[in-house]
RNA sequence: CGGGGUGUGGCGCAGUCCGGUUAGCGCACCUGGUUUGGGACCAGGGGGUCGCAGGUUCGAAUCCUGCCACCCCGACCA
C-alpha cells in the first residue's frame, strides 16, 4: 500500500479523501463547504470540459454566459423549481461593508441594502428563460440551442470534495424548441452525449434511465439520467437531461408565433454535468496505491524515468529518451521526462502511481545496453521490456488497451454487482450483503419508493429505458410494468 | 441540523487528565557529502503568537466561556 492512503477495505470514504488530497486534486479551503481545485485536478477537469465542450459544439449549441445573480423574484415564478431549491440558496441581501464604529474590523453596511435579494445560482433556468422571452417572437428564433459553462451555489448541509460541494464548476444546456417532440428528441440526444462521454472517454459503464417522480428535477416533465456503479456498490447520478416542458416558458411568458400563425408556448430542455464527474472518475477505477485514470483524460499520459549514476550515463539517457518523448508527441500523445536529480526513482515510481499517470517508462544503464525500455502501466500494474524501437507503437496501442481495460474492469464490476430480487426479503438482503445495481418491481408510486427508502436507504436510481418485463411490485405487490433499478447512492 | 471526533512548524502526531524552565518527535524543507533498476544514508541547519476571541491565574498548549473550521455517521441533495 502507498504511503499514507487508507485501504478501500478499511475505509472507504478515507481512501476516497486520501486520493483527492494526496494525488494533488482539490484541497478544502477556508470557506465552508467550498474546495481548492488544485492545478492537477483542473488540468484533469480541462480535459473533460474540452472534450464534452467539442461534442456540445458536434451536435449544434454555442456557449454563451448569463449573471450569477438572480433577483429573487424570479424563483419564484416556476412553483415545483422554487420548492426544490429555496432550501439551499445563497443570498446576497447588501451591496457595501464599512468599517465598525467600535473599531472591530469591518462590518455589513446596513444601509445599503439591496431593494431586492439577489440569489447565487444553484441553477439558471430562471435567469435564462426571462432572458429568452426577449429573444424568441417567432418560430424563425427557435430552436434556441445554448450551453453555459459556470460556477453554481447549493448551500449542501454536508459537503465532500468534488461529490458535493457547496460551490460547484459545471456546464447548464438550456435549449429552446418550439415543439414538444423537437424538445423530448434534444432531451434525449443530450443524456446520450453524457453517457458515450462516460464510456468512451472517463471509461465509466453507465445506465441510462428516467428519474421516478421523486428523484426528478425540480421543474420538469421527465427527467433522463446516467447512473454509475462506485466500487463500494453504491450509485453516482453522473449526469442529468431534463424536458421541462413549457413549465418555464409559461412561467416567463415565452410565447413565440407559429408558421400557422398561432401563438404558442416555447418547448424547454437543460442538461448538465459537473465537477462530481471527477469524484466518479476517481472512485470507478482507483486503486490502494492511488488514482488509475483513463489515458483519455490524463494529463500527461507517458511520464519517463531516468535511472543513472553519473551525469554521462544520464546523458546519454536523456538523449535516448528525448527522441521517444517526441516521437510520441508527434502521435498526440502528452509525456513529461521527470529528470529531477533530487529524488531516487523508487520515489518517482511511487509518485506517478498515485496521481494514476497511465505509462511509465524507465530506461536505465542496462536498457542502454539492450537496446530496451521497462514500460509499466498503471491500471494492472505491470511491468515489461520493451525493444527502444517497438516502444512507439507498443505505447500507442497500450494507451488505446488501457482505455479498454479499464472501461472492461468497470463493466465487469457493475454486472458482478447487479442483481434481481424478486421478494423485498431478496432485496434487503441482496443491499445489505452486496450492495450494487437491484432491479426489481415497483408499482410506479412515490409513497412505495418512499417506504423502501425509509426502510432500507434505496432509491430508485432510473427506470431504465428498454426494459418491459411485467410482474409485481416487491413491497405492495401491486402490478408492476417494469423492473427499476434500486441502490444506496451519493 | 442531530450524534461522534479533531484542531500544536508544510504534513502526521506526542504533550492537555494533574497549569510551572527554552513546546518535543517523525516526515518534508535548506547546506555539504555519499547514493540512484521500487518511497536512500550521514552530518549540520532553518521554521511554531499551540484554530480564533475573551476569562481565571504570579504563570495557560494545558483550566473556564463563547465562536470558527474540518473529518466520520445520519437527515437533505448533483
Amino acid at each position: 500500500m502507498a504511503k499514507g492512503i487508507t485501504s478501500r477495505e478499511q475505509n472507504y470514504s478515507q481512501w476516497y479523501n486520501d486520493i483527492v488530497l494526496k494525488a494533488g486534486l482539490a484541497d478544502h479551503s477556508a470557506v465552508r463547504g467550498c474546495m481548492v481545485i488544485k492545478p492537477y485536478g483542473f488540468a484533469i477537469w480541462e480535459k473533460i470540459q474540452r472534450q464534452l465542450d467539442d461534442m456540445f459544439k458536434a451536435t449544434g449549441h454555442q456557449n454563451a454566459y448569463f449573471p450569477l445573480f438572480i433577483p429573487k423574484s424570479f424563483f419564484s415564478k416556476e412553483a415545483s423549481h422554487v420548492k426544490g431549491f429555496a432550501k439551499e440558496c445563497a443570498v446576497v441581501t447588501h451591496y457595501r461593508l464599512k468599517n465598525d464604529p467600535s473599531g472591530n474590523g469591518i462590518i455589513v453596511d446596513e444601509d445599503a441594502k439591496l431593494e431586492e435579494e439577489l440569489i447565487v445560482r444553484p441553477t439558471s433556468e430562471t435567469i435564462i428563460w426571462n432572458t429568452y422571452k426577449d429573444w424568441i417572437q417567432s418560430y424563425r428564433d427557435l430552436p434556441i440551442l445554448i450551453n453555459q459553462w459556470a460556477n453554481v451555489v447549493r448551500w449542501e448541509m454536508r459537503t465532500r470534495l468534488f461529490l458535493r460541494t457547496a460551490e460547484f464548476l459545471w456546464q447548464e444546456g438550456h435549449t429552446a424548441h418550439a415543439t414538444k417532440e423537437e424538445a423530448i428528441e434534444e432531451t434525449i440526444k443530450m443524456v446520450n452525449v453524457y453517457a458515450t462521454f462516460a464510456e468512451k472517454w472517463m471509461g465509466i459503464p453507465v445506465l441510462i434511465g428516467t428519474k421516478s417522480e421523486n428523484e426528478r428535477f425540480a421543474g420538469a416533465i421527465e427527467t433522463y439520467c446516467i447512473e454509475a456503479l462506485m466500487q463500494d456498490g453504491k450509485a453516482l447520478q453522473a449526469g442529468t437531461s431534463h424536458f421541462l416542458g413549457q413549465n418555464f416558458a409559461k412561467a416567463f411568458d415565452v410565447k413565440f408565433q407559429s408558421k400557422e400563425g398561432k401563438l404558442e408556448h416555447v418547448w424547454a430542455t437543460s442538461w448538465g454535468v459537473s465537477t462530481r464527474l471527477m469524484g466518479a472518475l476517481i472512485m470507478a477505477h482507483s486503486d490502494d496505491k492511488g488514482l488509475v485514470l483513463p489515458p483519455k483524460l490524463a494529463p500527461t499520459q507517458v511520464v519517463f524515468v531516468p535511472i543513472y549514476k553519473s551525469d554521462e550515463e544520464l546523458a546519454k539517457i536523456s538523449e535516448k529518451v528525448n527522441e521517444l518523448k517526441s516521437k510520441l508527441e508527434e502521435k498526440g500523445i502528452s509525456t513529461h521526462f521527470d529528470n529531477r536529480d533530487t529524488v531516487k526513482p523508487g520515489f518517482k515510481f511511487a509518485e506517478y502511481e498515485l496521481k494514476g499517470y497511465p505509462v511509465r517508462i524507465a530506461i536505465g544503464p542496462k536498457d542502454l545496453e539492450k537496446g530496451t525500455a521497462e514500460i509499466a502501466r498503471r491500471d494492472t500494474l505491470t511491468k515489461e521490456f520493451v525493444d527502444q524501437n517497438k516502444v512507439v507503437d507498443y505505447v500507442v496501442n497500450l494507451l488505446d488497451e488501457m482505455q479498454e481495460a479499464i472501461f472492461a474492469k468497470a463493466l465487469k464490476f457493475r454486472e458482478d454487482n447487479t442483481h434481481k430480487a424478486d421478494t423485498y426479503d431478496e432485496f434487503k438482503n441482496i443491499l445489505n450483503e452486496k450492495a450494487g445495481f437491484v432491479l426489481a418491481h415497483w408499482d410506479g408510486t412515490p409513497e412505495t419508493e418512499e417506504k423502501i427508502k425509509e426502510e432500507t436507504q434505496a432509491t430508485i436510481r432510473c427506470i431504465p429505458l428498454d426494459n418491459n418485463e411485467e410482474g409485481k411490485c416487491i413491497h405492495s405487490g401491486k402490478p408492476s410494468k417494469q423492473r427499476v433499478v434500486f441502490a444506496r447512492a451519493y
